[in-house]
RNA sequence: GGGUCCGUGGUCUAGUGGUAUGACGCUUCCCUUACAAGGAAGAGACCGGUGGUUCAAUUCCGCCCGGACCCA
């Protein structure tokens, strides 16, 4: 330890007063930057390098997040120690759609009613506000990051990265750009990837309508959907063909009650017997399955809902109705008309945008994609080099990887985030890429590379309006961190400190396992050809006191500001050092209380010895038996239980417990041979020691 | 609906093919050079339930229950 010995009317005195003691030594931190990285070894099996998850900015911080970064900063602490320095960084997340809802909230507005560059102004603004309370909190958590090294997703720097990472997997020949059906938010308006969504309960009405075949061997057929609002984008209906109940009608044609047109009956495995009639209408598109069917058949293409979820002109009279409204107005003239046969409510999942929850829709728009199937070999055989703490975390990523149907979706029809560096020619539709040496840029303000279109060498270019997927900026963290950039010189890649890539450690929760980590992975990976971490560690979820979920609805969540207002921010640090790295574990008020008296019972240790110590202690030459013991048993104690990770389990909070409370037994045994030496170390404070 | 993981004294946990670790809490005693948000001693679990493998299972396997997550 290289600080000064306290003056003697720094004595410890009263109780320990968190209050007090905690800004004090916050403050000499940040002011000494005792934590920035030196980044003075070029060898990098010496710089332990993090790669801290940088929060969405979506809100306040949750429980999670201390956690979490309490976990990580054990590990920076102890490779801190243990090899002379450690690279800790810390991130905001602020370039994407969660930033720009939280804005519209914050604001109550909305992002359509606004210039673009007028909102991203807002954005920036609302975000600033956040990110200084996220600082705040995590200082005050006595986190040990190094504030020196901060970025932001949407700062120009890593939009240069970004877009440059863009250039360069295009150029791989990993990107393309198709008109396909996607999944999209009807309240974002915007496609989002199939990561983004996630199943919701809902409320709704099983509906048997009748349809009458415009030729065939009966009069009627009757269908169940949940979706009536879909009638207008009715394409075809279908059968399964082993359905006895049904081979007499492929090759027939229905006529789709209210709005008249006629479809074709086909035949088709996908259809599931089991469910309503056997006989199911295709419209484009209720589901994944209309998609496969609409591909697989050839179908027709009838866009009944627009970006908004607003009905269009294909649902005649009903044309600028929400799906909602047009649900009930269908049903209510169905039945009118005689068409609807049965109604029965029940419950099912449907399939929500997880950022505003909203049912998703599939929409036929012009998206850019990175490809991810036919390389999903690789990307398994990439996250079996890392290690994994825990190891069984690693079943997630392969169950993930195995499981994917679609490449990766990266563009999005907001406002925020980074764009495409990208043009079109007007007359041909040519792709037209920045110049790397140029980069950031915003092609909806500035020109493109080029006079003439280097195809048709027409002069009209369109710029690309869309923007990067957040994951596609926040996946390049390590390559952020590392300080990876094009070298226009050289005409190659390189990193400003190539000494921390690849990261020794990736820590993060098991929920993002397959947007952070895998995104991760395949990004650094094409980038650099290397997997870019040596270990990740995931950690569990914060649950209630009972063990349950935090959730808003259920009104169990605990706030951090709360906690950290009540306890002292070491009783917080000890009760995350309880828990099992990779289990889910709960918030325990009791725990607070124990860190409490954990922190007293060191503090009043200290008293004795500062009472006891002479201010300036001479080094014996030798020691007395005691102080021996005592000397092996403090560093036996403070050793992390792990092996090479360092966080692979948390060290043990048991074992410094016990030797601290020997400790407070051994000052009687040493009194009556004097107070002359010092039997220990003049402890430190709590709030520097629990640090340590 | 499918998959993965988790389930050890009141609580949070360690761990193992031969009935189990530590801490907090609890009980009793103790204000003895810092200290009652303290010190000392002690009680407390047959390791979710149920079958099976085994000389022997909490530890291995099957099923069930509860919880979480991932995917349909």
């Amino acid at each position: 330890m290289s600080t000064q010995e306290p003056e003697r009317e720094e004595r410890i005195e009263g109780t320990y007063d968190p209050d007090a003691v905690e800004p004090k030594w916050q403050d000499r931190w940040l002011d000494a930057e005792t934590y920035a990285y030196r980044g003075e070894s070029d060898d990098p099996n010496t710089a332990y390098s993090i790669d801290t998850p940088p929060p969405t900015v979506s809100g306040s911080l949750h429980m999670g997040h201390l956690y979490g970064s309490t976990l990580q900063d054990f590990a920076a602490r102890y490779h801190r120690m243990a090899d002379g320095d450690a690279f800790f960084p810390f991130g905001y997340d602020d370039n994407g759609i969660a930033s720009e809802r939280l804005t519209e909230r914050e604001l109550d507005i909305r992002h359509g009613n606004y210039e673009r560059r007028e909102f991203q102004q807002l954005c920036r603004e609302v975000c600033e506000e956040y990110e200084a309370d996220f600082t705040a909190e995590m200082q005050e958590l006595a986190v040990s990051v190094d504030w020196s090294n901060t970025y932001k997703t949407i700062e120009p720097r890593v939009q240069r990265l970004s877009q440059l990472s863009f250039i360069d997997l295009y150029e791989q020949g990993r990107e393309y750009r198709e008109r396909a059906p996607a999944i999209w938010c009807p309240d974002c308006e915007t496609a989002i990837s199939q990561v983004e969504t996630e199943d919701a309960e809902r409320s709704a009405h099983f509906n048997d309508i009748r349809f009458d075949l415009a030729n065939g061997s009966r009069e009627s057929v009757t269908i169940s959907t949940t979706r009536p609002e879909l009638l207008p984008a009715c394409v075809a209906m279908f059968v399964h063909p082993d359905d006895e109940r049904t081979n007499d009608l492929p090759g027939s044609t229905a006529r789709v009650p209210l709005f008249g047109h006629e479809v074709p009956v086909y035949e088709d495995e996908r259809v599931d017997r089991e469910k309503g009639t056997g006989i199911v209408m295709c419209c484009t598109f209720g589901d994944q399955t209309d998609i496969e069917w609409y591909q697989a058949h050839d179908l027709d293409l009838r866009v009944a809902i627009d970006e908004s979820g607003t009905l269009t002109e294909t649902a005649g009279e009903y044309a600028g109705l929400s799906t909602h409204e047009a649900r009930e107005a269908i049903i209510e003239d169905l039945d009118d008309a005689g068409h609807l046969e049965s109604r029965e409510a029940i419950a099912h999942d449907v399939q929500v945008h997880e950022r505003c929850e909203t049912d998703i829709e599939f929409r036929v728009t012009e998206q850019w994609y990175v490809e991810l199937l036919d390389k999903t070999e690789e990307y398994l055989e990439a996250g079996r080099e890392m290690e994994w703490y825990p190891e069984k975390m690693f079943t997630r990523y392969q169950h993930w990887v195995e499981g994917l149907e679609w490449d990766w979706c990266i563009s999005r029809q907001r406002d925020s985030g980074i764009p495409f560096p990208v043009w079109y020619c007007a007359d041909c539709g040519e792709t037209i890429l920045a110049k790397k040496a140029n980069l950031p840029v915003d092609p909806l303000s500035d020109e493109p590379p080029v006079d003439a279109c280097p195809d048709c060498g027409a002069g009209e270019f369109t710029p690309e309006g869309d923007v990067f997927d957040t994951w596609a900026t926040s996946s390049l963290t390590p390559l952020i961190n590392a300080g990876w950039n094009w070298n226009e010189a050289t005409g190659e890649f390189a990193f400003d400190n190539p000494e921390l890539y690849q990261f020794d450690l990736r820590p993060q929760g098991h929920d993002i396992i397959s947007f952070w980590l895998f995104h991760t992975v395949v990004k650094c990976y094409e980038h650099t050809g290397e997997v870019p971490f040596d270990s990740v560690l995931i950690n569990g979820h914060v649950l209630d006191e009972n063990r349950e979920k935090m959730s808003k609805s259920k009104g169990n969540v605990v706030e951090p500001r709360a906690v950290m207002d009540e306890s002292p921010v070491d009783a917080i640090r000890y009760w995350a050092a309880s828990s099992s790295v990779g289990d889910d574990f709960p918030f325990k008020h009791n725990a607070m209380k124990q860190g409490e008296k954990l922190l007293q019972k060191l503090w009043n240790a200290s008293k004795l010895v500062d009472s006891l110590a002479p201010a300036d202690p001479a080094e014996p030459d030798e020691f007395a038996a005691i102080d021996e013991w005592l000397t092996r048993r403090r560093t036996r104690s403070g050793r992390p239980t792990s092996g090479s990770c360092g966080c692979s389990r948390r060290s043990s909070p048991t074992s410094r417990r016990r030797f601290t409370g020997r400790c407070t037994r051994t000052p009687r045994s040493t009194a009556p041979t004097g107070p002359s030496r010092p039997a220990t170390r003049p402890t430190a404070p709590p709030a520097r020691r629990r640090s340590k």
